[in-house]
RNA sequence: GGCCCCAUCGACUAGUGGUUAGGUCACCACCCUUUCAAGGUGGCAGCACGGGUUCGAAUCCCGUUGGGGUCACCA
């Protein structure tokens, strides 16, 4: 064992979106990995085929990939330990089945799921735990069913499961590499399931040998799975494999502190991508969920990479962390503001584009489109944009015409006056040589000063007719930035349109 | 209910016997300022409780309380 690569593995059901839980734990296998140099895979674990989804495989595999969880043996990209799927295992499944049949670790079950109803409904009433009743635990296993039943009900081709012997009064001790030792006694571990009626393994079965077979050195997986360590345990005692190294890791919790679900917000790692955070931002705030630093680090804002190189599990924490979507909203503006002009502008390009086909549009396509153009966009709103997208929808007037005014803007800064002040300003502005943030504040102060005005009283109105709204960048560099003509144009018809103001 | 896990500001957390219990988000105030942001400064706010152990406990032990997970032919 010493010495071995390690690998580790992300083995979601596709049974829909990805989960931002699930994120967290793909992100931590990956991490964990990479930073031993080791192999991280993906496995897709279908085995219960009724709550197969359409395209679910494909989804996660891409929502990993756009995190840049990338994985180095998975069903995509194969490897030497495949099939990566378990419904292509079948074959597997059964033999280390029977191999558990002949054993005895494990038995034919004939029980309709009516009649298990029926006993745990028994069971409750009588204050019970509901528990299987070993009624077909053979004879010769300490059972009271005759061979010749079972013999029987096979030949009678009866439908039939097969479960795991789990043995009477052992304790079962394992040392959770997060937790450290835990304990469970083995009376109160169900005889569980191990093949269905329909040939598929449960997953309990299904993992072992496949985090076996596959040569998983860690086990990182959500806390939920902590109850089940017996049985897994159990299954690795039964056929003599050294189990590998368990992490259970703590839980994303709601702001109640219930387990993360839907229906009190988004848990899909697409529904945060719609709304327009960036994987940059979402892994590194799923990373600190759970993991930190710690050594009076007060770093906050970690690259791949830098996760990557720092990560480990003993760093890892013990209680639940509530997804608390505020500091995700704050590491998104820390990544708007540092990302690189050229890659924020090539990422909304295509976003304005399409804008551009469905709203009418004055400024000249070609300079608005620019690199340039959306360079110089992006330099004034990135420090007020709280996604990329915003560039383009919420400072939309570097693009499209006012189509109405702030009314309370109007309001408090549209007087009487304004219309003819504008009006006169319009045209030092028009004989302006140079139309640069720093001309125009000299041409306003130069117009407003001999009138006895403060430049408030030109600025604010100024800006409404530029740009519809009452906050915004620097209004010398916004309308450096639109240009003369628009700035011009503007004017006149924000006048027009707003008219002699309340 | 049985079993298991967990417990530091509202949230994420640092802290591994001696600290004025630190940082970040959020919130509040002030500064900067043409607006909105950003930024700066300051502030509010926490060791669940009770017993031990110890000269000394947020830190170690036990218990209580609280929260969570899990008890399927789902994963």
């Amino acid at each position: 064992m010493a010495g071995q690569r390690v690998r580790t593995r992300f083995a979601p059901s596709p049974t829909g979106y990805l989960h931002v839980g699930g994120l967290r734990t793909a992100l931590y296998n990956y991490l964990f990995a990479k930073k031993m140099n080791g192999d991280f895979v993906i496995r897709i674990e279908d085995t219960d085929q009724s709550r197969r989804v359409e395209d679910a495989e494909k989804n996660l595999i891409s929502s990993l990939e756009w995190a840049g969880i990338v994985a180095d043996e998975s069903p995509v990209r194969g490897g030497n330990y495949g099939p990566y799927v378990q419904s292509q295992r079948l074959s597997i499944y059964r033999d280390y089945c029977m191999q558990l049949l002949e054993e005895r670790n494990a038995y034919y079950c004939f029980s309709t799921a009516e009649e298990l109803e029926e006993n745990r409904q028994l069971q409750l009433k009588q204050g019970l735990q509901p528990k299987y009743n070993r009624k077909w635990l053979p004879e010769e296993m300490g059972g009271n069913m005759p061979s010749s039943e079972v013999r029987k009900k096979m030949e009678e081709g009866a439908p039939y499961v097969v479960r795991m012997k789990v043995p009477d009064y052992v304790s079962v001790w394992f040392e959770d590499l997060i937790r450290g030792p835990i304990e469970f006694d083995s009376a109160t571990i169900d005889d569980q399931v191990l093949m269905k009626s329909d040939g598929f393994p449960t997953y309990h079965f299904a993992s072992v040998i496949d985090d076996h077979l596959m040569e998983f050195t860690h086990i990182i997986r959500g806390e939920e799975w902590l109850p089940s360590m017996p049985k897994h345990l159990l299954l690795y005692e039964f056929f003599g494999w050294e189990p590998p190294k368990f992490a259970h890791l703590p839980l994303l919790l709601n702001a109640d502190r219930s387990k993360l679900s839907k229906r009190q917000g988004d848990v899909a790692v697409e529904d945060y991508i719609r709304k327009g955070f960036s994987s940059e931002a979402i892994v590194n705030f799923v990373a600190l969920l759970g993991w930190n630093e710690g050594e009076g680090s007060e770093q906050e804002v970690f690259s791949m990479n830098e996760l990557i190189q720092k990560f480990s599990l003993e760093r890892v924490g013990r209680a639940g962390a509530v997804f608390n979507v505020e500091k995700l909203n704050w590491l998104e503006k820390q990544y708007i503001k540092t990302r690189p002009v050229a890659q924020i502008v090539s990422n909304i390009k295509p976003l304005l584009l399409e804008e551009l086909k469905g709203r009418p549009f004055e400024m000249p396509e070609p300079l608005i489109t620019s690199d340039a153009y959306l360079g110089k966009v992006v330099d004034l709103m990135r420090e007020r944009v709280n996604y990329e997208h915003e560039f383009v929808t919420f400072s939309s007037y570097f693009f499209f015409e006012p189509e109405s005014y702030e009314p309370e803007a109007v309001q408090k800064r549209w007087t009487s006056e304004i219309p003819a002040l504008l009006q006169e300003f319009a045209t030092v502005l028009e004989s302006c040589g140079e139309f640069t943030a720093e001309s125009i504040e000299e041409a306003l102060k130069a117009f407003v000063v001999p009138k006895g005005l403060k430049p408030a009283l030109l600025i604010h109105p100024l800006r409404i007719v530029a740009s519809g709204v009452s906050f915004g960048p620097s209004l010398y560099h916004m309308l450096e930035v639109l240009g003369k003509e628009t700035v011009l144009r503007r004017i006149v018809r924000g006048i027009d349109r707003i008219g002699q103001g309340s």
